[in-house]
DNA sequence: CCCTTTCGTGAACACTGTTCGCAGAACATA
DNA sequence: TATGTTCTGCGAACAGTGTTCACGAAAGGG
């Protein structure tokens, strides 16, 4: 028995929703305005306050959905199209693969869609994971916490799967800093998957490289020396790491390639 | 022969880039108020438009400056003290090397740079590589690229000489895209020497493994996981990512290690 | 001395996020 | 149905922002 207040309620809650999801998409984090907010759903300024309270609220709303929608992209490329919400279930994932797919192919897949999707969301990308918004601060709540985490989870899985498969080498890691042994417990509980300390640094040197590839592309960093797009340098640069993390054989490195494509 | 106003003209216009240079360390690329520098410096806000034409003028100088120290600093870590401008030589760089150092431990050196410099400098690190500022856009002159040329050059060169030195290995690409023959033939151009594609390929890794692990520390992405500082997180993903490219010799696998620290 | 260039100012404009008090509508209870 | 309570929304106001403009004063050159 939704009452008229309730539904009114929600829907101009998502209606704001939506509007600052535009103009963020537009305009950028920076350019996030309350009042061309409330000016689009057709309230004034301090109505707005009845429904998100202050720009901080909207802020950790954004950045929540923004992991939670990134996330999705992510499980969605590895084929498990049931961790995803029914919202972004029908998303259009370039590079999907099915579920039974070969695991480097499911690893490969994964790493052109964290790219492809931050290319396409440039300002969602920079909320998350550019610089802090001057003067916000994340709740301790751990809303946005929890949705990183999710994010987190999805990026790292496909890449523990090679290993496990015995498709990806494991580099040593000489004279480990005493303080990382953390590092491997942290990974073990949120992965819940037991993960030794080169695992760990693999995951982490893997993570920078796909994170800077994309950030720097974003940033207009590689625009001399690609004047057509970094599209093919994103892809040499997966192929170079992961070449250098094929397994070796007997007679010969076998470069890493996704058999399915 | 200096008439008296150019002199105060040029005093107030240092006046007024440290006044900026205060500001974007404390309150970030976002927080710049031109009002409030013009009040630091004891002018009017409309009599700042008299030494810099307005916001954006301000931006791209201090984004040259960004650069260019970032620079230095890389430099003075290798040892090239006489590339550094007079202004800082005198800087304190944790991780300098003599110039006769070895060629590994001067590239980690300038790697480690890359990263300390980043964490002492977090406002300007987001100016220069995080999203572009609301309505900025860098001016065509190319002022501001020609300071990123000179920091993407004293990066690369460590790099590049350890290969040389045949102290890295140069992973193979398979298949490389088309497209990316321009890669290999714009680093040459910049660098000043023949470069292949597989070596442009690595540099373009390396350069984004650095990056990301600096940017994903600085946007506290690690934070869960390294509650202590990233610092070492940082040391192991450096070795991780050397040892993997450490040459082969005949019958084993030489870790890559800076053998003067 | 005069004329030109530079300098600095205060006022104004169109914005921003946020707070406050005051209306009116919707709801729950008597 | 009548009354009291809660929720909504609004206009005004405050302190702040970047930028433009016309105007007076100072400095420099002839």
């Amino acid at each position: 028995m939704a009452g008229r207040r309730e539904q009114l309620r929600t829907e101009l809650l998502t209606s704001v929703r939506d509007a600052a999801r535009a103009h963020l998409r537009q305009d950028g984090p920076g350019g996030l305005s309350l009042r061309a907010i409330a000016r689009d759903v057709g309230i004034s300024p301090a109505g707005l306050y009845r429904y998100y309270d202050g720009r901080d609220a909207l802020l950790t709303m954004l950045i929540t959905d923004g992991y939670l929608d990134l996330a999705d992209h992510l499980f969605v490329a590895q084929g498990l199209d049931d961790e995803v919400s029914d919202l972004d279930r029908a998303h259009h994932v370039p590079h999907a693969m099915p579920p039974d797919a070969d695991v480097v192919a499911r690893l490969t897949a994964t790493w052109r869609t964290y790219r492809s999707w931050s290319i396409e969301h440039p300002n969602e990308f920079h909320l998350l994971f550019g610089e802090p918004i001057q003067g916000y601060a994340a709740p301790a709540g751990g809303e946005t916490v929890a949705a990183n985490a999710r994010m987190s989870m999805a990026l790292m899985r496909p890449a523990v799967e090679a290993v496990e498969a015995g498709r990806l080498r494991v580099p040593r890691v000489t004279d480990p800093p005493a303080s990382t042994s953390v590092l491997a417990e942290a990974i073990t509980e949120v992965s819940e998957s037991p993960t030794s300390l080169p695992l760990a640094a693999l995951m982490l040197s893997c993570w920078s490289t796909l994170h800077g590839a994309v950030a720097l592309e974003l940033n207009g960093q590689f625009a001399w020396m690609a004047p057509g797009g970094a599209a093919d340098l994103f892809e040499v640069t997966m192929r170079t790491v992961l070449d250098g993390l094929a397994v070796d054989t007997d007679d010969a490195r076998r470069p890493v390639r996704d058999e399915a494509r």
